[in-house]
DNA sequence: TAACGTAGGATCGGGAGCTA
DNA sequence: TAGCTCCCGATCCTACGTTA
């Protein structure tokens, strides 16, 4: 049982003004490009996913061996490239101060995660998680979308996703590198950045989609990044792939699990995704 | 051979969020 | 609050394949 990818698509559905000073025009939109808010919901749901769980990352925390970081910055010692990952379980490091985000509860009001009662029920049992510096990162998470644009997208997508892991063990050679892909198969989306006024005063300008060739060539290529099965090798230890269906019309955002997505058994279907994380973790940090 | 369509790479730039 | 970084869609350009 797994609840991030489901977390993801019920906070995304509520249209969002942004975190800060809002979005231009007034508008609300489920999904902007420019917002980081959606790769955070994402990476906070696989961390709760793999909390969730019997294993040794739940066992670390309850020992208050390990805590969270955001946006850590990880340097590729080779070649002094810097990078910031979303999200990174550390050996527990001093405590942040001053910021919002104090632990990784608070993640879900800072964010505007929406979790069922039964999920919140959950996040209550968990041990508290304090956002602390990164002394020594053990696990780092890195999501990215396509929504639109795919032709485009597609190279960033790989280039983008290449350079985190190539960041994380650049940085820190023994750490897990999760990358996580998320991929739209609507037919259409309305593009903040195309819809220079206030929705509702102009026509809204629709962008169609070719689907499902677009979402099926992204999921090739992504599926081309290099992974790796020990520690020494060149690629993501996990690398997991999600497919949503978002308009970005107001319309539900709803979570696609027909023969677009990846099918159960496949190395980058969520659960194995997840599984993947925890075994690594476990056969490689028993001795913390 | 010219015209057209498509794919992919390089670069740009608007907006969000972070930090000093 | 200014300046910076990050994210990722938009735009432009080139290469290549197809068709008349």
């Amino acid at each position: 049982m797994s609840f991030g990818l489901q977390i993801l698509v019920r906070s995304l559905s509520t249209p969002n003004s942004g975190a800060g000073k809002g979005y231009a025009y007034g508008n609300k939109w489920q999904y902007h490009p420019r917002s980081d808010r959606h790769s955070k919901i994402l990476c906070w749901g696989i961390a709760f996913d793999l909390l969730l769980r019997d294993n040794l990352i739940r066992r670390h925390i309850r020992d208050e061996k390990t805590s969270f970081g955001i946006n850590h910055t990880m340097v590729d010692f080779t070649n002094k490239r810097r990078k910031d990952l979303d999200l990174v379980i550390c050996q527990r490091g001093t405590p942040v101060s001053g910021k919002a985000v104090a632990s990784f509860a608070d993640m879900v009001d800072a964010y505007e995660i929406e979790l069922s009662q039964e999920e919140e029920k959950l996040l209550r049992q968990l041990p508290a998680i304090p956002h602390t510096g990164v002394r020594s990162a053990l696990l780092a998470l890195e999501a990215k979308a396509a929504m639109t644009e795919f032709g485009k997208a597609r190279p960033r997508l790989y280039d983008e996703l290449n350079s985190s892991h190539q960041a994380i063990h650049g940085d820190t050679e023994a750490a897990i590198a999760g990358g996580f892909a998320l991929i739209n198969t609507a037919s259409s989306f309305v593009s903040p950045l195309r819809n220079h006024w206030k929705i509702g005063e102009r026509k809204t300008d629709v962008t169609k989609l070719k689907q499902p060739d677009e979402a099926l060539k992204t999921v090739q290529k992504v599926e081309q990044l290099p992974r790796r099965a020990s520690i020494g090798g060149h690629g993501f230890d996990s690398f997991g792939i999600g497919m949503i269906e978002c308009f970005n019309d107001g319309r539900p955002i709803r979570l696609v699990s027909d023969a677009l997505s990846p099918p159960a058994g496949s190395p980058f279907h969520y659960d194995a995704f997840i599984e993947r994380i925890e075994t690594i973790y476990a056969t490689r940090f028993a001795g913390i």
